[in-house]
Order: C-alpha cells, then structure tokens, then sequence
DNA sequence: TAAACTAATAACCAATCAGTCAGTAACTCA
DNA sequence: TGAGTTACTGACTGATTGGTTATTAGTTTA
C-alpha cells in the first residue's frame, strides 16, 4: 500500500515539477534576457545566468537561441509590438480638443510603453546601438519614425484648429518626446539608486511637464482645463 | 663636420620621437578611455584597444592604472569638473531678465558640457550606474544635485520677480533639463547611425524647445524676445 | 514492455581577456 | 664609460564564458 502509494506520489509530484508547456521556455528566457540585458548591459550579461534566472540550463537556453546575439535580437524584437497601427485609428477618430488629445496621448504612452518593460528596450537600444547599427536601424524604422509621425499628426491638428501655435515641424515633436523617454531611460537607469532626489514621481512629473508642454505650445486654455486624470477619465 | 651634424641629427630625431612629456600618457589613455567607453560600453570595451588607441602597449595602460575599473573611475572623475562654483558666482552676478538668464544658461551648458566629450559621460553614467553603485552616488552627489540646484535658483529667480509663473518646485527643473539631457543622450547613442531623421540639429533643436519652454513658463514676452544668438550676444 | 523519440542537462572545449612580469631600450649621472 | 634608473613592452597565465555534445530522464507508440 503505502509503496504504490508513494510512488504515485513521486509520479505526481515529478510531473508537477514538468508541468511547464514546451513553449513556455522561449518566452521565460526572453523575459529573463531582457531584465538582465537592460540591467547589466549586452557584454555583461552571462549566457548562465539568463538561463538561470528562467530555471533552465545554459544548455537548454542554446537549444532556442542558436548564440547570444540571437537571443539579445530576439530580446528585441519580441519587445517592439508596432501599436502605432490602433493608435492611428484612435487618432482619426478623436473628437475633443487638441490638448484633451495631447495629454491622451502622453498617459496612453506611459500606461502602455513608459511604465512597463517595453520601456527598457529604449534603455537597451540607447545603450547597445553602436553595437548593433541592423538592429538600431530596425528599430528606427519600426519605432521611432512611425513614433515621429503620429506626433507629428497630433501637433498639427493643433495647429490647423487653431489650438497650437505654428512651431517648428521638426523639432517640435522632441518637446513631447524628449521629456518622455527621458522620464523611461531616467528610471531604468537609475532606477536601483535609491539616493535622495533621484526618484522621479512618473505622474507628478509627466503632470507638470504635460502642462508646461501645453501652456508653451500657446493654448492658453490649458492651465484653466481639468487635471490630467479629470480630463483623460471623462473623455 | 658632417658626421657630427648627423650624430645630433639623429639624436633630436629621437629626442622628438620621444617628446611627449611623462605625464601626457595618463591623458590620452583617459581620453581614450573614454571614447571606447562611451562607444561600447564597460564591458564592451578591451583594455588592450585602450592603450593601442591610445600609442602604448596593454602593460603601460596597468602602469597607470591598477585595474580597470580604476580606469573608468579615474575617466569618470576626470570628466566631472564640477563648474558649478563659477556658474553660481554667474549667477549672482546676472543683471538681465531671468528669459534671457534662462537662454544664456541653456546655451553655456551646451557649449561646455554638451557639444564636449563630457555628455560622452552622461551617457556612460546611464549605462553602467547599475554596475557601478558607488560611482553614480559620486556622480549624484557631485552633478546632479549640484545642477538641479542651480536650476531650481534659476528659475525660483524667474517666479520671484514675476516673470515666470509658480510652477512645481521639484519636477520644475525638469522642464529644462530633460531635454538638454535627452539631446547630449541621444547624440551619443544614435551619432553613429546615419539613418534619415536620426540626425539632430542642435541649435535649431535647442532654439525650439527654450522658447516652448520659456513660453510655458509663462514669459508672454518671449515669443517677442530676439532670437537666442542675439540675445546671448547682446548681453 | 521495448523501442523510438523528445527535452534537458552538465561536463567539456576553445577562445577571449584582465592582469603579470621578465626583459629591453633610452636616459642620467658619477 | 658603465652602473643605475625610468618608461615601456609584449609574451604569458589563469580565470571566465560562449558554445558543443554525450548522456540521462521521461514520454509515446506499437
């Protein structure tokens, strides 16, 4: 009794410990790559230690990723999730006001890119660029110039309602961009330093400069609108 | 005659061969140093290509600096002259408006810190602070507190004498400085990609966002304001 | 139950690289 | 001139690590 017993125990509880679908593996290895790979870098993360960090061997993490660069590539691609389509039909759809739809714009962006890990591929690509030029000019083509246009779209539609000043097509965009992914590559880099001042509050922050943003942009209607979160939940 | 002409000939030729001073070699092994490391990264970057870049051999490099990690501590440190002292004596000192005070402080930074090889080392710091814990609280300590602080009595100035309106005392500063931070960053990441619309221009880049920032910070005099050169230039 | 197949491992190999050290060339000064 | 000093070199070493492979454990099928 209590042999048979015991067995199907063993049985069950090895099964158990199997139970991980085959095509699990993959996907826990890239999770663990990109932590590591944004933490410590392409050239300082180990092979082994990847595949620890997922519960595998370092044999098992050549047997889905043919080497390194293949698994950071992977990293990578499997991060970049062209949502600029939705975002376009958004965009044409939008009624409300210019601003309504810049300050839209910004929280969808953080609630979607700036707050998850998705935002530590910036921090990767700044980092590994030179390193990688195929990979930077994929990533170019499929994030930042689409990232560009959509924004460039919004600041017009200010313009041609009326809402926006005429500001400096090229350029113009970086006054939304450059404090947003600088808010995303701040915390990934110093995120782990816990010194005084160097946290950043990502909703303070992006409140304030939003406003600035839209105050600089020439809607003087802007300061007198409803806070951030009044404006985006009643739309 | 001719052979003692030779013999001192020979003897300058070698003279000059070798007139580098003692001292120099820490320089270019510094400078070196740091051009790799920006470009690579800390772990990307060989010890052995150091010195080759910089005319020694792998052993002169360990003759200077003991590891190296001491070697880029020593490139860090090298780079952080901390210029706040002068520039708060600049501060004090300042007689003109605080729009312009802003305009002259933006393009100082710019030509001291940004356009130099020093943003080489904003860009390290954000790389490798997580693998370099003691080095991004020195470099807290000694930049980044120093600059918000600065910052902030710059534009507290603005608000005080009514030129600027009250804005967050904290995130504030960020106005200014994220997209001064974002422009030495992405410089230094994308500089090397060639791809279209990669490339920034950083005096039209920096002429946009002052006076969008300077007009959100509700300066309604300085979209009339003259254009930044001249306003620099004046003073 | 036995053979065939799959998924995963851990020991292993070859290459790389930080750091060492014995040696050399030039220079100084007695 | 030659002994001692300084500045530097490059071959060498030991540890690390990307990548391979022989082997094992477990599952399926007949």
């Amino acid at each position: 009794m209590s042999s048979s017993c015991s067995i199907e125990h063993i049985v069950s509880t090895v099964r158990a410990k199997r139970e991980r679908r085959k095509d699990a593996r993959p996907g826990e290895l890239l999770a663990a790559a990109l932590e590591l790979f944004v933490e410590k870098g392409y050239a300082g993360t180990r092979a082994e230690e990847v595949a620890k960090r997922a519960g595998v061997s370092k044999g098992t993490l050549f047997l889905y990723f043919s080497s390194k660069e293949e698994l950071f590539k992977a990293v990578v691609r499997e991060n970049i999730s062209g949502r600029f389509g939705e975002w376009n039909v958004e965009f044409d759809n939008y009624q409300g006001s210019s601003a309504n739809m810049l300050r839209y714009c910004v929280k969808a962006w953080w609630e979607h890119i700036g707050s998850t890990k998705a935002a530590g591929i910036i921090k990767l690509m700044m980092s590994e660029a030179g390193n990688f030029p195929e990979l930077a000019s994929f990533y170019n083509a499929e994030v930042i110039q689409p990232g560009h246009e959509l924004l460039q779209r919004v600041l017009q539609r200010g313009v041609d309602r009326g809402e926006f000043r005429a500001i400096d097509q090229k350029y113009g965009v970086y006054t939304v961009l450059a404090p947003m992914l600088f808010l995303a590559t701040w915390r990934n880099c110093w995120g782990a330093c816990h010194e005084a001042g160097m946290q950043i509050d990502p909703e303070e922050y992006m409140a304030v400069q939003v406003e600035t943003i839209l105050y600089g942009l020439g809607t003087r209607t802007a300061v007198d609108a409803p806070p951030v979160e009044a404006a985006i939940s009643a739309k």
